[in-house]
DNA sequence: CCTTTATGGTAAAGTTTATTTACTCATGTA
DNA sequence: TACATGAGTAAATAAACTTTACCATAAAGG
């Protein structure tokens, strides 16, 4: 059995849920997809554990050290991510040459595809966000997002 | 080396940040948070898989299988996660004599206890978020949120 | 009544992913 | 020089998930 590609809905009235329900599950919709639609796009060997390196801002010019931190996971894990990534083609690891043993990471043009394909993909579901919420209130969302992000809250 | 206990913030003006971004940042802040705390009150044992079987709404009165639906993941997999909860005493698991073979799911009292703490922990992250954005604001995220949870947009 | 089909659940093996442990290389500094 | 530090990597181990396969109950069809 493989992974489904929608979930079904929680049986329960939005009144009582708390804010990590209310992220959570729109997040992992719009994650799933992001994954779907790009295996659907001739990105099919990109799996879930790749996101952490695909994600927002992308992993072009910086250190892996960093994009360990980024994703919240050790070195060594990320090390194999980027290996295997490499391998893929998606990016190349080249030394840089100006900071003790550093190194850094660059796009291929295949990962430069596939980030852009994301990009796509998400202008997509924010023009049926904006299509549900009306442009205002969808406005007012990220703009509330944007300064819990801004805020000490998110680290 | 060990997780981190919170992320380094992201080197980016938000202006051109997409849906994606801003929600899944908090909203894997929070889940690292509960997390933290869950293992700093008594609930060592808990890691982040057990964390899709305790998520809102809680498995409690609950088929195996659909909570593998919900989770995203195989019935397999998810009864992995709940023999191991099991055995750590969150949860047990008997027959449903009504249908089949189905079976059911029970929290004990220290499940109970683990999930009423992901609770509180909760209310103490929405106090502080509503002091961020101001009562009203913080109202009118929710408001927008569930909106998006009771659209098709996240199924 | 017997066979088939569908549903719900479980277990073991195998694969993937992540952590632990241990090492290299470059740089700074006492 | 000797020592410490920071960044990176690799191999071994452990954890988590999928694949494959199976059991048990109920419903339907002959």
């Amino acid at each position: 059995m493989s992974r489904p590609k929608s979930l079904p809905p929680a049986p329960v009235a939005p009144n009582d849920m708390l804010i990590g329900a209310l992220l959570r599950v729109p997040a992992q919709a719009i994650h799933r997809r992001i994954i779907n639609e790009l295996n659907a796009s001739g990105f099919e060997d990109l799996r879930q554990p790749h996101m952490a390196v695909l994600q927002f801002p992308g992993p072009d010019g910086v250190r892996p050290g960093m994009l360990a931190e980024r994703a919240g996971m050790s070195k060594q894990a990320m090390n194999q991510l980027l290996r295997s990534l490499e391998a893929l083609g998606y990016l190349a690891r080249s030394d840089a040459p100006d900071q003790g043993r550093a190194r850094i990471v660059d796009m291929t043009k295949r990962g430069r595809a596939a980030y852009a394909k994301m990009h796509d993909i998400l202008r997509d579901i924010e023009r049926e966000w904006r299509a549900e919420l009306g442009p205002k209130e969808f406005a007012q969302l990220k703009e509330l997002l944007s300064r819990v992000w801004d805020s000490p809250l998110t680290r």
